[in-house]
DNA sequence: AGCATATATGACTTATTAGTCAACTACAGC
DNA sequence: GCTGTAGTTGACTAATAAGTCATATATGCT
């Protein structure tokens, strides 16, 4: 699964085109939807175009009345994407992770997410210092 | 240690409950993430706790700052839900190990060698025990 | 053209989140 | 006990989402 070398770099829609794109599909109009959700058309177009930045229980609310699960709101596309940019030798090491039993690939991937968590939080640490 | 566990019942975890299990999870204090997020840690906590309903953007803000996807912190209610977060974001993931520091990076595949080196000497060994 | 529907947006009020500071509890280590 | 850290909560202000109504714009239909 990793040995193929192709990257999946997902790409957010922003939750208004998802919405939008959801409801086009079930041919429902803003204002039938607005009104299953107890909510004024006008706002809800708001939110379709981003011009607001809704609560997360109104998103919650958004997908119930389109009859999805949230997630399917907050999912995109993956976009799929030639990895030779990067450097091979790490992807082929990373094959081999492949091979290792269930236990050790769980524990591995745990230090990954704490070492990528922590890298994360470092630049955003020094982002927030460099912006005072 | 977890990979292996699978929830059978359905059970609705509010964003808060999943954002607060995630933080913990990474041993994360709320004042860590909540810097990170430029955000206070007191509103953070209100957060966790549901006392308030967060804007949508908020969510993402958080999940970032967590380093998880956010249909991670959403999509807690599913019913067979890898536990490891290998799954979806991983190539993401992977990718930012180009990023790590030499330091910690080296040690990365220390402990990946280690573990392939381990697994095969393992191997080895059933495969001569069985043939006596 | 005339009319209806769908959508976008402006203006205003109300409700609620977010920012800030302070106080309090709980708990661990010295 | 004292001290520091983590977390919760209250009180207040500022920022902004949501509610409401009006209106503009676009499109399709007869």
């Amino acid at each position: 699964m990793i040995s193929e070398i192709r990257c999946a770099i997902r790409h957010y829609m922003n939750i208004g085109e998802q919405i939008k794109k959801t409801r086009t599909a079930k041919n429902l109009s803003q204002k039938e939807v607005a009104l299953a959700l107890e909510m004024d058309q006008a706002q809800f177009s708001r939110i379709e175009n981003g011009k607001t930045d809704p609560s997360f229980s109104t998103i919650e609310k958004i997908a119930q009345a389109l009859g999805v699960e949230l997630v399917e709101l907050v999912n995109a596309d993956d976009i799929f994407k030639e990895v030779n940019s990067y450097d091979k030798s790490i992807f082929e090491k990373l094959a081999l992770v492949d091979q290792l039993e269930e236990k050790e690939k769980s524990a591995f991937f745990s230090i990954l997410d704490a070492l990528v968590s922590k890298k994360r939080l470092k630049d955003t640490l020094a982002h927030a210092l460099n912006s005072i």
